[in-house]
DNA sequence: TCGCCACTTACAACTTGCTTACATTTTACC
DNA sequence: GGTAAAATGTAAGCAAGTTGTAAGTGGCGA
């Protein structure tokens, strides 16, 4: 199993870097981002497990950035200084999973990284979106409990949309992800690939298609 | 034969330190979790012959959890702080093999868990996919009641599939777990040890190739 | 030495996924 | 709006890669 990737969004390079250097000990592969566009940049190029965001940010608060993460599924714990506890009651109905203050123990941010993360079971074995589920240690896909015989590769391109559900992909990006940093074919391939699961899955209008960006799977939250 | 392996979800450290230091000084192998996820993710990754499962788990409930177990083929006691007699009807209802109150004595756990050991390993000294049946302890396979001639290492592979039935095996952790992990051939040997079983059984779609992946046996549930 | 088992090899058969090509839709620009 | 250009949808063909399996090889114990 891959390492999981964590986005640290926060101002003082000095604490990112030390919670970075934690986490890596740690085993997790870990970016730092130093304001709310940076952090919304690098979400648009690679995938992320989970995301520990300060809350006072330069250029974007912190707040207004959840709702990306949101969008994502990416489950978000807050790092902030305030310990009050309205400020921790709206970040927690904003929907963060967590919220830890500053100064924390390195300790304690790592117990609360692992909760988080195993709630959150990108561990799981299974994913359901609307009628179709996605069994993971079956590597079986199923609409309305109907077996769908899915390819390797179609297999691995819906799971990257279902975790990165109402997110658009581009095609560089599925490229990237797929098919490995190392791959230089034509992105039409992916349109390919697209278009067989859509038949495959029978979601023509679920699948979105973005124009000049890639594709989107709609989901209603 | 090797110690039983038992799987212990627990979310209290300490209490499930405790367990697994008396299990193991019994001569049982044994593996903590600490939470659903955790739980489902190590079935997903090793076989166990029993599992000692808290009711009450953060992230998701017992009771949920003991259908997983049930699909695999592994009994469960329950393990709760509640004393209450719906409780345990419930658990009990859903398949659990027994039920212990916390807290309990190390003693009366110990002869439980061998209780349920002996029991389970009676039944399943007798494992039935359809119309095969596995016998542990004479190491013999019947096919509607006809013996079928395997060799040892297609005996074990069958065991192994047949723990995991549905579930993807991928080459790599078959060979892990039937030729030790020190063991480096090719994986095409495994192909070869598949093709025999599938011929000897007349298993050739209830062993399922999972391209680029690996192999399932497939059972209706 | 014989017999059995397991690993490898080799080739056949199948599967996958990339590309191409043409149809269709969308966009850009007047 | 209207039209040309660009982008996307999708079926079909094909080469590369994966898997199925029979046969050969070598090791090990009786």
């Amino acid at each position: 199993m891959d390492k999981n990737r964590i986005l640290v969004v926060e101002d003082d390079a000095a604490i990112s870097e030390l919670i970075c250097m934690n986490l890596e000990i740690t085993g997790y592969a870990c970016d730092a981002a130093m304001d709310g566009p940076a952090a919304l940049n690098m979400l648009a190029q690679a995938s992320y497990d989970m995301a520990l965001l300060d809350i006072m940010l330069p250029n974007m608060d912190g707040y207004e950035l959840i709702g990306h993460f949101n969008d994502a599924g990416i489950p978000v714990i807050y790092l902030s200084a305030k310990n009050d506890v309205t400020d921790k009651v709206r970040g927690l109905r904003l929907g963060a999973e967590d919220y830890i203050v500053k100064p924390f123990d390195a300790l304690e941010l790592l117990v609360r990284v692992e909760k988080v993360l195993q709630r959150h079971l990108r561990i799981s074995n299974s994913l359901q979106i609307e009628d179709v589920s996605i069994n993971f240690t079956e590597r079986t896909v199923r609409k309305a409990g109907d077996v769908i015989a899915l390819k390797p590769l179609e297999f691995d391109l819906l799971v990257m949309l279902a975790r990165n559900r109402n997110a658009v992909l581009s095609r560089e990006r599925l490229l990237n992800e797929l098919w490995g940093e190392d791959y230089f074919g034509e992105t039409r391939t992916v349109d390919v690939h697209i278009s067989q699961l859509r038949k495959k899955l029978g979601w023509g209008r679920r699948i979105v298609t973005v124009p000049k960006m890639g594709y989107r799977l709609e989901v209603e939250v």
